[in-house]
DNA sequence: TCATTGGCTATCA
DNA sequence: CTGATAGCCAATG
């Protein structure tokens, strides 16, 4: 099972509505470090629309890249539930959490 | 050679 | 300054 098998599973199932980090999903890979790795592969995007990537956001809020445009990847996100402040998302209300890490 | 990992830089809030 | 990162590059297996 190849790195980005795994990623390409986690990302596809999150839910309508929440969005996810590259590190969280580094972190659920196991390679919290490797956050480049799993961008990368999201990058290459080996099937853009099988894969909701527009899911897949920064932690600061965000949205980072999108094969489809950042602006679309906006709009995307609003249309399923996810409310959007000139470009951000609200990570305490929003964020999909594959694995429960220490809480500090 | 290819895929993946880890180090470093620049940029933005 | 701090933290984060859909970048780039070199090393590893």
């Amino acid at each position: 099972m190849s790195l980005k098998e795994t990623v390409l599973e986690l990302v596809r199932k999150i839910p309508v509505g929440k969005v996810t980090t590259y590190k969280e999903i580094a972190l659920a890979a196991g390679k919290p470090n490797s956050w480049r790795a799993v961008a990368k592969i999201l990058a290459n995007n080996p099937a853009p629309i099988f894969i909701p990537c527009h899911r897949v956001i920064k932690s600061s809020g965000h949205l980072g890249g999108y094969v489809f445009g950042t602006e679309k990847k906006e709009e995307l996100l609003r249309k399923e539930g996810v409310e959007i402040s000139k470009g951000r998302v609200d990570l305490k209300r929003y964020m999909f959490y594959f694995k429960i890490h220490r809480r500090r």
